[in-house]
DNA sequence: CTTTATAGTTCATAATTGCGAACCGAGTTC
DNA sequence: GAACTCGGTTCGCAATTATGAACTATAAAG
């Protein structure tokens, strides 16, 4: 690896994580470099308008806008997100619930858009954001349309190991393999509140031309506006929203899923 | 400047810009560097995860999610967006057109949320898209509100040279003053048709605590739709959500804006 | 199946970057 | 007001990176 450049985007990384300013000391030590050398790539990223000064606090630096016009260059490319957004919000009027769709990366899921005011959820869920795939609908959507025990366990093993959220967080891979065995027969995922305490999520995957699945929608939740039927309900709206967004990404087979 | 790091930040940049997956040796020809030094740069990037391979072409590469999620981190730490929604929400439930809000970077406005369903616009406008201040309502409203001609000399000379985009551009320092003169008077700024054909838009300004000029929100419409009664009505309605949004903010002075 | 083209990889050495130490400037403390 | 602190800047030599040329891999053309 080239040093510089890592040490540039580890600089990147660490405004990302950090969300305060933060001042060109502060880069030395936690990424244990010298001044003088952060000092000359704190330069370069100013000049390409990737930090920018803090107008609140003297001399701190923050991630410039530029950063937010290439992050959102990232997903108008992937057009999953483009095809989804109306059914999402039709998907919205009909369950009235927050609609969130997401893609796999690593062992995670990240969220790529939603249709409700953001908030509702309690703030708990940014765009962009991530979850591990073990504990959220989302993720065991996806895991369960694999169908192969390798696969999943391939997947999981690359992010760190699994640790309980809440009581009902599934810990195990064996665990996790007989809920997934369950969402295949049932046709969605659920999240009964396996990351935290009052959530209740119920999703379905999406699958692309080739019949990979390639993200999924859900439909979050509180525990206490889902008693089964309502759950019953939900799940059935989402498989038919998944359903409808992958046929537009080219998706085939009838689905046995 | 860093060598190393300004061609990793162009890499980047580059691949942004295109929209389409690249290859090393598109690299090499568009940023005029050794396909070796090229092969370095990109490494890490993939390490990274800031470049990652397309799967529908062999050995193409394009922009990593984790970009979109440093992307999304930038605009949350900029609060006006958080706090505005609502309003914009509000403002678009009375006007039933899209609602942007913007903030000024360089001689741009950059779009940073809306209310609507995105694509109404006919795609013209993506989340994170720039605009020239002079030939934007939001713009202009911006510039209005600093009430200095010297300061907008000054941004505006920060960006290329004014061009007409369409007729009813203004492409002269002069005119846009006149024109801010009496976008001050009128409270709210305007687009009429000076970028595309058919759209029309009346924005007002965000202040902040420091009662600068922080942002703009508009309502964007078609010619057609705006006759000028409804400009009228509209241009009510958004100086109203701007000043509500404003106060959020700890804007104090009543307004003589 | 040989040739040509295209894209990527490797490597030794020239060229650039990194870094310790010294320095500056603006506050604070004694 | 001397001494200390905290953040940033400067500079010359040691350490790392950049690169041309040679090489590999794969696909397309003859």
């Amino acid at each position: 690896m080239n040093r510089t450049a890592a040490r540039t985007l580890d600089i990147l990384n660490m405004f990302a994580k950090a969300g305060k300013p933060l001042t060109q000391n502060d880069i030395c030590q936690a990424l244990d470099m010298p001044k003088s050398s952060v000092h000359d790539l704190v330069y370069t990223l100013l000049e390409k308008g990737f930090l920018e000064y803090d107008n609140e606090q003297f001399k701190t630096l923050k991630l410039g806008l530029h950063l937010f016009e290439i992050g959102m260059s990232v997903i108008e490319k992937r057009n999953m997100v483009s095809v989804a957004r109306p059914y999402l919000l039709k998907l919205h009027e009909a369950v009235h619930e927050t609609i969130f769709i997401a893609v796999e990366d690593h062992a995670d899921v990240v969220y790529l858009d939603c249709a409700e005011e953001r908030g509702i959820m309690g703030g708990y869920i940014n765009l962009g954001g991530r979850r591990p795939m073990y504990c959220s609908g989302l993720g065991k959507a996806i895991l369960a349309a694999y169908n192969d025990p390798q696969t999943v366990k391939k997947i999981i093993k690359e992010g760190p190991p699994m640790k309980a959220h809440t009581a009902n967080t599934l810990t195990t891979i064996p665990k996790l393999l007989k809920e997934l065995e369950i969402t295949r027969k049932r046709g969605y995922a659920v999240d009964n509140r396996e990351v935290e305490m009052d959530t209740f999520c119920v999703a379905a995957p999406v699958f692309d031309r080739s019949n990979l699945p390639i993200g999924a929608v859900s439909v979050a939740s509180v525990f206490t506006r889902m008693p089964p039927d309502r759950v019953e309900e939900c799940g059935k709206e989402v498989i038919n929203t998944a359903l409808e967004i992958s046929k537009q990404l080219g998706y085939q087979k009838p689905t046995l899923y």
